[in-house]
DNA sequence: GCTCAATAGTTGACAAGATAACCATATATG
DNA sequence: CATATATGGTTATCTTGTCAACTATTGAGC
Protein backbone atom coordinates (compact mmCIF):
# COMPACT_ATOMS: atom_id res chain seq x y z
CA UNK A 1 0.00 0.00 0.00
CA UNK A 2 2.89 2.51 0.37
CA UNK A 3 1.36 5.01 2.78
CA UNK A 4 3.93 7.48 1.85
CA UNK A 5 4.93 8.51 5.90
CA UNK A 6 8.53 7.61 4.19
CA UNK A 7 9.68 10.80 4.96
CA UNK A 8 12.92 12.79 2.86
CA UNK A 9 14.18 9.73 0.85
CA UNK A 10 14.01 9.86 -2.57
CA UNK A 11 15.29 12.51 -2.79
CA UNK A 12 19.42 10.86 -4.13
CA UNK A 13 17.69 8.15 -4.18
CA UNK A 14 20.61 5.87 -5.71
CA UNK A 15 22.68 7.66 -3.32
CA UNK A 16 25.84 8.70 -5.40
CA UNK A 17 25.80 12.07 -5.13
CA UNK A 18 29.07 12.74 -3.75
CA UNK A 19 29.25 15.45 -0.34
CA UNK A 20 32.49 16.97 -1.29
CA UNK A 21 34.66 16.30 -4.00
CA UNK A 22 36.49 12.98 -3.76
CA UNK A 23 34.40 11.24 -1.04
CA UNK A 24 31.39 10.27 -4.07
CA UNK A 25 34.43 8.32 -6.38
CA UNK A 26 35.88 6.65 -3.23
CA UNK A 27 32.87 5.59 -1.80
CA UNK A 28 31.78 4.46 -5.50
CA UNK A 29 34.99 2.94 -5.80
CA UNK A 30 34.50 0.82 -2.89
CA UNK A 31 30.93 -0.20 -3.70
CA UNK A 32 32.31 -1.49 -7.06
CA UNK A 33 35.11 -3.02 -5.99
CA UNK A 34 33.32 -4.61 -2.76
CA UNK A 35 30.51 -5.94 -5.92
CA UNK A 36 33.05 -7.53 -7.65
CA UNK A 37 34.76 -9.36 -5.23
CA UNK A 38 31.64 -10.62 -3.97
CA UNK A 39 30.91 -12.08 -7.35
CA UNK A 40 34.37 -13.24 -7.78
CA UNK A 41 34.79 -14.90 -4.68
CA UNK A 42 30.91 -16.88 -4.93
CA UNK A 43 31.69 -17.92 -8.63
CA UNK A 44 35.28 -19.46 -7.59
CA UNK A 45 34.16 -20.64 -4.36
CA UNK A 46 31.60 -22.76 -6.49
CA UNK A 47 33.49 -23.74 -9.53
CA UNK A 48 37.03 -24.31 -8.44
CA UNK A 49 36.27 -24.54 -4.57
CA UNK A 50 38.51 -22.05 -3.89
CA UNK A 51 37.96 -18.26 -2.21
CA UNK A 52 39.13 -14.98 -4.35
CA UNK A 53 41.89 -14.64 -1.89
CA UNK A 54 43.67 -17.74 -3.20
CA UNK A 55 43.01 -17.32 -6.39
CA UNK A 56 44.64 -13.70 -6.32
CA UNK A 57 47.81 -15.45 -4.36
CA UNK A 58 47.89 -17.98 -7.28
CA UNK A 59 47.35 -15.50 -9.82
CA UNK A 60 50.17 -13.23 -8.38
CA UNK A 61 52.34 -16.25 -7.54
CA UNK A 62 51.89 -17.01 -11.74
CA UNK A 63 52.86 -13.63 -12.80
CA UNK A 64 56.27 -13.93 -9.96
CA UNK A 65 57.03 -16.73 -12.41
CA UNK A 66 55.68 -19.12 -10.21
CA UNK A 67 57.01 -18.33 -6.66
CA UNK A 68 57.27 -15.41 -4.48
CA UNK A 69 58.22 -14.73 -0.95
CA UNK A 70 55.56 -14.22 1.95
CA UNK A 71 56.04 -10.95 2.43
CA UNK A 72 55.85 -9.80 -1.06
CA UNK A 73 52.30 -11.57 -1.40
CA UNK A 74 51.59 -9.59 1.36
CA UNK A 75 52.39 -6.40 0.19
CA UNK A 76 51.14 -6.65 -3.75
CA UNK A 77 47.74 -8.34 -2.45
CA UNK A 78 47.39 -6.04 0.72
CA UNK A 79 46.93 -8.13 3.05
CA UNK A 80 48.86 -8.72 6.67
CA UNK A 81 51.87 -11.10 6.79
CA UNK A 82 49.63 -13.08 9.26
CA UNK A 83 47.17 -12.95 6.75
CA UNK A 84 49.44 -14.69 4.32
CA UNK A 85 50.32 -17.58 6.10
CA UNK A 86 46.75 -18.58 6.56
CA UNK A 87 45.65 -17.87 3.42
CA UNK A 88 49.07 -20.15 2.08
CA UNK A 89 48.06 -22.26 4.84
CA UNK A 90 44.73 -23.39 3.36
CA UNK A 91 46.82 -23.65 -0.72
CA UNK A 92 48.95 -25.76 0.83
CA UNK A 93 46.47 -27.91 2.53
CA UNK A 94 44.49 -28.08 -0.78
CA UNK A 95 47.48 -29.06 -2.68
CA UNK A 96 47.80 -26.28 -4.98
CA UNK A 97 51.59 -24.72 -3.04
CA UNK A 98 54.50 -25.93 -1.39
CA UNK A 99 56.55 -23.82 0.96
CA UNK A 100 59.90 -23.61 0.04
CA UNK A 101 62.70 -22.21 2.03
CA UNK A 102 65.20 -19.68 0.32
CA UNK A 103 69.05 -20.85 0.87
CA UNK A 104 70.11 -17.36 0.85
CA UNK A 105 68.49 -15.87 3.73
CA UNK A 106 67.37 -18.33 6.13
CA UNK A 107 64.18 -16.34 7.40
CA UNK A 108 62.39 -16.39 3.85
CA UNK A 109 59.80 -18.79 2.72
CA UNK A 110 58.86 -18.68 -0.56
CA UNK A 111 55.34 -20.00 -1.77
CA UNK A 112 55.64 -22.10 -4.83
CA UNK A 113 52.55 -23.27 -7.35
CA UNK A 114 52.33 -27.12 -7.97
CA UNK A 115 51.29 -28.51 -10.91
CA UNK A 116 48.11 -28.68 -9.92
CA UNK A 117 47.69 -24.63 -9.16
CA UNK A 118 49.02 -24.55 -12.89
CA UNK A 119 46.24 -26.22 -13.49
CA UNK A 120 43.93 -24.79 -11.73
CA UNK A 121 44.45 -21.41 -12.84
CA UNK A 122 44.71 -22.46 -16.66
CA UNK A 123 41.33 -23.82 -16.01
CA UNK A 124 39.43 -21.11 -13.85
CA UNK A 125 41.15 -18.05 -14.90
CA UNK A 126 38.75 -17.77 -17.74
CA UNK A 127 35.83 -16.99 -15.39
CA UNK A 128 37.63 -14.67 -13.77
CA UNK A 129 38.37 -12.91 -16.67
CA UNK A 130 34.79 -13.30 -17.64
CA UNK A 131 33.41 -11.71 -14.79
CA UNK A 132 35.41 -8.99 -14.38
CA UNK A 133 34.26 -8.49 -18.52
CA UNK A 134 30.91 -8.63 -17.38
CA UNK A 135 30.91 -6.02 -14.54
CA UNK A 136 33.83 -3.51 -16.80
CA UNK A 137 34.16 -3.94 -20.17
CA UNK A 138 30.16 -4.62 -20.97
CA UNK A 139 29.23 -1.65 -19.47
CA UNK A 140 31.96 0.94 -21.30
CA UNK A 141 33.13 1.06 -24.64
CA UNK A 142 36.57 -0.07 -25.95
CA UNK A 143 38.03 3.08 -25.28
CA UNK A 144 36.74 4.04 -21.86
CA UNK A 145 37.78 0.59 -20.99
CA UNK A 146 41.01 1.58 -21.90
CA UNK A 147 41.05 4.59 -20.25
CA UNK A 148 39.60 2.89 -16.89
CA UNK A 149 42.74 0.41 -16.79
CA UNK A 150 44.84 3.16 -17.72
CA UNK A 151 44.20 5.05 -14.54
CA UNK A 152 43.47 1.76 -12.34
CA UNK A 153 47.11 0.71 -13.05
CA UNK A 154 48.92 4.73 -13.20
CA UNK A 155 47.02 4.83 -9.26
CA UNK A 156 48.59 1.23 -8.09
CA UNK A 157 52.11 2.33 -9.71
CA UNK A 158 51.96 5.78 -8.41
CA UNK A 159 50.78 4.89 -5.29
CA UNK A 160 53.07 4.96 -1.69
CA UNK A 161 53.31 0.82 -1.90
CA UNK A 162 51.14 -0.36 0.91
CA UNK A 163 53.01 -1.57 3.86
CA UNK A 164 50.91 -2.58 6.92
CA UNK A 165 51.59 0.01 9.42
CA UNK A 166 53.78 0.42 12.29
CA UNK A 167 55.62 -2.55 10.24
CA UNK A 168 53.60 -5.32 11.52
CA UNK B 1 74.43 -10.24 0.63
CA UNK B 2 72.18 -11.80 -1.69
CA UNK B 3 73.14 -14.80 -3.27
CA UNK B 4 70.66 -14.92 -6.07
CA UNK B 5 69.20 -18.47 -6.11
CA UNK B 6 66.35 -16.12 -5.96
CA UNK B 7 65.67 -17.75 -9.32
CA UNK B 8 62.79 -16.56 -11.05
CA UNK B 9 61.32 -13.42 -10.24
CA UNK B 10 62.30 -10.32 -11.03
CA UNK B 11 60.62 -11.11 -14.47
CA UNK B 12 57.11 -9.20 -13.61
CA UNK B 13 58.14 -7.86 -10.42
CA UNK B 14 55.72 -4.89 -9.83
CA UNK B 15 53.26 -7.64 -10.72
CA UNK B 16 50.50 -5.94 -13.12
CA UNK B 17 51.12 -7.88 -16.11
CA UNK B 18 47.52 -9.33 -16.60
CA UNK B 19 47.26 -12.93 -17.60
CA UNK B 20 44.47 -12.10 -19.75
CA UNK B 21 43.21 -8.83 -20.55
CA UNK B 22 40.67 -7.80 -17.80
CA UNK B 23 42.14 -10.13 -15.21
CA UNK B 24 44.60 -6.95 -14.67
CA UNK B 25 42.30 -4.53 -14.58
CA UNK B 26 39.97 -6.51 -11.88
CA UNK B 27 42.90 -7.26 -9.83
CA UNK B 28 44.45 -3.46 -10.17
CA UNK B 29 40.88 -2.07 -8.80
CA UNK B 30 40.94 -5.00 -6.14
CA UNK B 31 44.21 -3.54 -4.77
CA UNK B 32 43.25 -0.13 -5.01
CA UNK B 33 40.38 -0.99 -3.57
CA UNK B 34 42.32 -2.36 -0.39
CA UNK B 35 44.87 0.21 0.04
CA UNK B 36 42.11 2.74 0.39
CA UNK B 37 40.14 0.99 2.68
CA UNK B 38 43.13 0.13 4.71
CA UNK B 39 43.84 4.11 4.99
CA UNK B 40 40.48 5.16 5.31
CA UNK B 41 39.70 2.66 7.95
CA UNK B 42 42.55 3.00 10.24
CA UNK B 43 42.62 7.23 10.26
CA UNK B 44 38.89 7.29 10.83
CA UNK B 45 39.35 4.71 13.30
CA UNK B 46 42.37 6.72 14.89
CA UNK B 47 40.84 9.98 14.69
CA UNK B 48 36.88 9.71 14.61
CA UNK B 49 37.13 6.29 17.00
CA UNK B 50 34.74 4.84 14.24
CA UNK B 51 35.41 2.47 11.31
CA UNK B 52 34.99 3.23 8.14
CA UNK B 53 31.92 0.97 8.13
CA UNK B 54 30.24 3.07 10.08
CA UNK B 55 31.36 6.14 8.46
CA UNK B 56 30.11 4.77 5.46
CA UNK B 57 26.78 4.73 6.70
CA UNK B 58 26.77 7.42 8.38
CA UNK B 59 27.63 9.08 5.11
CA UNK B 60 24.69 6.93 3.22
CA UNK B 61 22.41 7.85 5.57
CA UNK B 62 23.09 11.94 4.73
CA UNK B 63 23.06 11.40 1.34
CA UNK B 64 19.42 9.35 1.86
CA UNK B 65 18.35 12.89 3.61
CA UNK B 66 19.07 11.35 7.34
CA UNK B 67 17.24 8.16 7.55
CA UNK B 68 16.96 5.00 5.15
CA UNK B 69 15.73 1.59 5.79
CA UNK B 70 18.20 -1.55 7.32
CA UNK B 71 17.56 -3.19 3.80
CA UNK B 72 18.40 -0.33 1.53
CA UNK B 73 21.76 0.39 3.55
CA UNK B 74 22.28 -3.45 2.77
CA UNK B 75 22.18 -2.78 -0.87
CA UNK B 76 23.86 0.37 -0.74
CA UNK B 77 26.51 -0.52 0.41
CA UNK B 78 27.03 -4.22 -0.45
CA UNK B 79 26.72 -5.70 3.25
CA UNK B 80 24.01 -8.49 4.12
CA UNK B 81 21.41 -7.84 6.26
CA UNK B 82 22.88 -9.41 9.01
CA UNK B 83 26.15 -7.60 8.67
CA UNK B 84 23.91 -3.52 8.34
CA UNK B 85 22.35 -4.98 11.71
CA UNK B 86 26.27 -4.93 13.32
CA UNK B 87 27.30 -2.03 11.89
CA UNK B 88 24.13 -0.48 12.89
CA UNK B 89 24.02 -1.88 16.67
CA UNK B 90 27.28 0.14 16.98
CA UNK B 91 26.06 3.20 15.80
CA UNK B 92 23.54 3.26 18.31
CA UNK B 93 25.98 2.21 20.65
CA UNK B 94 27.86 5.17 20.37
CA UNK B 95 24.64 6.99 19.55
CA UNK B 96 24.93 8.15 16.41
CA UNK B 97 22.19 6.66 14.90
CA UNK B 98 17.99 5.43 16.48
CA UNK B 99 16.33 3.13 15.04
CA UNK B 100 12.83 4.11 14.32
CA UNK B 101 10.33 1.71 13.33
CA UNK B 102 8.18 2.53 10.09
CA UNK B 103 4.72 3.01 10.94
CA UNK B 104 3.42 2.09 7.34
CA UNK B 105 5.04 -1.12 7.37
CA UNK B 106 5.55 -2.81 10.33
CA UNK B 107 8.59 -4.96 9.42
CA UNK B 108 10.77 -1.99 8.39
CA UNK B 109 12.62 -0.38 10.62
CA UNK B 110 14.63 3.03 9.89
CA UNK B 111 18.11 3.80 11.03
CA UNK B 112 18.14 7.68 11.55
CA UNK B 113 20.79 9.94 12.24
CA UNK B 114 21.63 11.75 15.24
CA UNK B 115 22.87 15.19 15.84
CA UNK B 116 25.67 13.63 17.34
CA UNK B 117 25.79 11.92 14.07
CA UNK B 118 25.47 15.12 11.68
CA UNK B 119 28.18 16.73 13.86
CA UNK B 120 30.44 13.60 13.48
CA UNK B 121 29.87 13.53 9.89
CA UNK B 122 30.94 17.32 9.04
CA UNK B 123 33.86 17.02 11.77
CA UNK B 124 35.77 13.90 9.71
CA UNK B 125 34.12 13.91 6.33
CA UNK B 126 36.79 16.23 5.20
CA UNK B 127 39.69 13.62 6.71
CA UNK B 128 37.73 11.26 4.52
CA UNK B 129 38.02 13.55 1.34
CA UNK B 130 41.36 14.43 1.92
CA UNK B 131 42.78 10.75 1.91
CA UNK B 132 40.82 10.22 -1.26
CA UNK B 133 42.40 13.21 -2.48
CA UNK B 134 46.17 11.56 -1.49
CA UNK B 135 44.84 8.38 -3.33
CA UNK B 136 43.42 9.07 -6.27
CA UNK B 137 43.29 13.29 -7.65
CA UNK B 138 46.89 14.10 -6.15
CA UNK B 139 48.30 11.41 -8.84
CA UNK B 140 46.03 12.45 -11.75
CA UNK B 141 45.88 15.85 -13.47
CA UNK B 142 41.76 17.02 -13.38
CA UNK B 143 40.75 15.66 -16.52
CA UNK B 144 41.85 12.60 -15.64
CA UNK B 145 40.37 12.25 -12.56
CA UNK B 146 37.33 13.75 -13.65
CA UNK B 147 37.48 10.88 -16.41
CA UNK B 148 37.86 8.69 -13.97
CA UNK B 149 34.76 9.74 -11.50
CA UNK B 150 32.81 9.64 -14.37
CA UNK B 151 33.74 5.89 -15.46
CA UNK B 152 33.13 4.51 -11.81
CA UNK B 153 30.11 6.30 -11.08
CA UNK B 154 28.74 4.39 -14.74
CA UNK B 155 29.42 1.39 -13.49
CA UNK B 156 27.98 1.94 -10.41
CA UNK B 157 25.25 2.62 -11.94
CA UNK B 158 24.56 0.08 -14.86
CA UNK B 159 25.90 -2.78 -12.95
CA UNK B 160 23.06 -4.65 -12.32
CA UNK B 161 22.25 -3.79 -8.42
CA UNK B 162 23.77 -5.96 -6.19
CA UNK B 163 22.16 -8.20 -4.24
CA UNK B 164 22.86 -10.34 -1.34
CA UNK B 165 22.52 -13.85 -3.39
CA UNK B 166 19.38 -16.41 -3.34
CA UNK B 167 17.82 -13.36 -1.62
CA UNK B 168 19.65 -14.28 2.09
C1' DG C 1 83.38 -10.22 16.78
C1' DC C 2 79.44 -8.39 19.56
C1' DT C 3 75.48 -5.96 20.40
C1' DC C 4 71.37 -3.74 18.67
C1' DA C 5 68.03 -2.80 15.46
C1' DA C 6 65.47 -4.41 11.42
C1' DT C 7 63.22 -8.02 8.81
C1' DA C 8 60.66 -12.70 7.90
C1' DG C 9 57.36 -15.80 9.27
C1' DT C 10 54.13 -17.92 12.56
C1' DT C 11 50.81 -18.12 16.36
C1' DG C 12 46.64 -17.27 19.52
C1' DA C 13 43.14 -14.18 20.74
C1' DC C 14 39.96 -11.26 18.79
C1' DA C 15 36.77 -8.42 15.61
C1' DA C 16 33.94 -8.00 11.58
C1' DG C 17 30.85 -10.03 8.32
C1' DA C 18 28.72 -14.00 5.97
C1' DT C 19 25.47 -17.69 6.40
C1' DA C 20 21.36 -19.72 7.42
C1' DA C 21 17.59 -20.36 10.41
C1' DC C 22 14.07 -17.88 12.61
C1' DC C 23 9.92 -14.73 13.58
C1' DA C 24 6.90 -11.05 12.13
C1' DT C 25 4.53 -8.70 8.73
C1' DA C 26 2.92 -7.85 4.12
C1' DT C 27 1.28 -9.19 -0.52
C1' DA C 28 -0.52 -12.34 -3.94
C1' DT C 29 -3.54 -16.34 -5.28
C1' DG C 30 -7.09 -19.44 -5.00
C1' DC D 1 -11.14 -14.61 3.20
C1' DA D 2 -7.67 -18.13 3.75
C1' DT D 3 -3.55 -19.74 2.72
C1' DA D 4 0.89 -19.42 0.49
C1' DT D 5 4.83 -16.84 -0.65
C1' DA D 6 7.84 -12.98 -0.31
C1' DT D 7 10.07 -9.48 2.36
C1' DG D 8 12.39 -7.15 6.56
C1' DG D 9 15.06 -7.61 10.56
C1' DT D 10 17.58 -10.17 14.11
C1' DT D 11 20.26 -13.97 15.99
C1' DA D 12 23.78 -17.85 16.66
C1' DT D 13 27.43 -19.94 14.48
C1' DC D 14 31.35 -20.09 11.45
C1' DT D 15 35.13 -18.05 8.49
C1' DT D 16 38.44 -14.80 7.42
C1' DG D 17 41.86 -11.68 8.34
C1' DT D 18 43.83 -8.31 11.78
C1' DC D 19 46.64 -7.45 15.90
C1' DA D 20 50.31 -8.13 18.88
C1' DA D 21 53.55 -11.05 20.79
C1' DC D 22 57.12 -14.28 19.85
C1' DT D 23 61.19 -16.76 17.54
C1' DA D 24 64.77 -16.83 14.13
C1' DT D 25 67.87 -14.73 11.12
C1' DT D 26 70.28 -10.89 8.99
C1' DG D 27 72.75 -6.57 8.70
C1' DA D 28 74.79 -2.17 10.92
C1' DG D 29 77.67 0.27 14.12
C1' DC D 30 81.08 0.09 17.38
Amino acid sequence: MMHEEDGPLAATDLGFEPITPHTGTAFGLLRLSAMLSDELDRELQASAGIGLSEMLVLIQLMLAGGRAKMAELATTLVVTRGGVTKIVDRLVDGGLVERVPSTSDRRVIYAEVTERAKATVREYQPLFDEIARRRLAELLDAGEMTELAGLIDRLNCENPGWEPPLAR
